[in-house]
DNA sequence: CAGTGGTCTAGACCACAAG
DNA sequence: TTGTGGTCTAGACCACTGG
């Protein structure tokens, strides 16, 4: 396994930096030598060190703080870090052909729990779009959304069956803040029609809701199709 | 909102980007200056300058290659970082108290996906460990784990009743690399029973599987209670 | 080939927090 | 008070890659 890199680059240190953890030289809960005396070890800067150990504790295996200086973290939170392309790339990126097919836009006033989340006025109507997207022809996912016109005044003009509210906002609608959150759901009987799934079927769903500066722009729901895994590695 | 960093920070030069991008100053397919004429522009040094632009490229906001030049992300693909601490501290982070239950704990030859997964043969024998982790009494998640004794031998001799596999493995036994996989199943008899759910309710279950070195370490599945959520911020 | 980002250095000052 | 990490600088050389 030849992967070394030199030992004074900051690559270098993060190897040994984790290798020593892992064989236990630096156990859970030990103080490791500070940036300078480590820089003086590995003959390089202070800086070159600081690097390393930096990604270390945003990665959750070190815990860094100022005059108390840096330990092995004794619970390690592990970060997982996914991906969330657009819908189209994501498919085509699996080597499937991508279409997509639009079901309904209207203005609506949407239900309490959506305009509570957006923090909109009673009677504030919003383009909702459904639409289904396909991965070689099955369906692959369902997409439910609201957009906020007061944010996104254009979206009135967009032609929703030409290129999907998906695309089109994250080409042109920047964002400030966003959040998401996956969850397990049985399937709707609607859902279910259009994911060719059975009803009541396991669907994992994702909702995602974003902002520019303090302004709600979309909230979404995306239920993908039964066998559907969010996959990532460590 | 008073939160500005001076501008010859890298977190100010970081959110000075992030504002022209935001207001569309530097549009999605543009290239920007260099490092050189930024460093100028904000009167910093072109080390501060590559901090901050290093940031935005691992968020996916903008691209980077030399030569090239850096560029604003045509399709930005988003990037989620999800933490995934031990069990315990996951519900006594959400205020509640934390409870286990040991189930069962045997050696057993597991099933041919999981020995496929772990690359064993075909008569290794494995701890198979199954338990509840309960909030406030209530059943929070079902752990099913496959633990390799040949890289933790130790294994045999935790009080599993006492710990959990959970948080022993994580305190005791390092891994250099992990895959994590969600996706939502249909309770079993046998997991709905445990969680007290509905038989065939939607449920959230997440894979892990982890290795040091080549070496498989645990192959776990985590099946969480109905109305549990995965959450993050952007 | 030459322009751009990637990295390293030696040194400096600062911010924070433990004792 | 003082040790530690956090950051910035000015300069340098290198690695990659577009033209």
């Amino acid at each position: 396994m030849n992967e070394g890199h030199s030992i004074t680059s900051w690559q270098g240190i993060h190897e040994e930096v984790l290798r020593r953890i892992h064989l236990r030289v630096w156990k859970p809960g030990d103080t490791i030598p500070n940036e300078a005396d480590l820089a003086a070890e590995f003959g390089c800067a202070r800086a070159t060190v600081n690097r390393a150990l930096r990604e270390l504790a945003e990665a959750g295996l070190l815990e860094r703080r100022r005059k108390a200086g840096t330990r092995v973290a004794l619970n390690p939170v592990r970060k997982a870090t996914l991906n969330i392309p657009v819908v189209r790339r994501e498919i085509e990126g699996r080597g499937a052909a991508y279409s997509y097919a639009l079901i309904s836009s209207a203005l609506e006033i949407p239900p309490p729990p959506v305009r509570a989340r957006l923090g909109l006025g009673a009677d504030t109507k919003l383009r909702h779009v459904r639409a289904v997207h396909f991965a070689d022809g099955r369906p692959y996912v369902v997409e439910e959304r609201w957009v906020n016109r007061e944010a996104v005044p254009e979206i009135d003009e967009v032609d929703l069956s030409e290129i999907s509210a998906n695309e089109w906002l994250i080409r042109n609608v920047p964002f400030t803040s966003g959040d998401f959150a996956f969850e397990a759901r049985n399937a709707t009987p609607e859902i279910a029609e259009l994911l060719g799934a059975r009803e009541d079927q396991a669907v994992l769903v994702m909702t995602r809701t974003t902002w520019n500066g303090g302004m709600p722009i979309t909230i979404v729901s995306m239920s993908y199709a039964p066998g559907y895994r969010i996959h990532t590695t460590i």
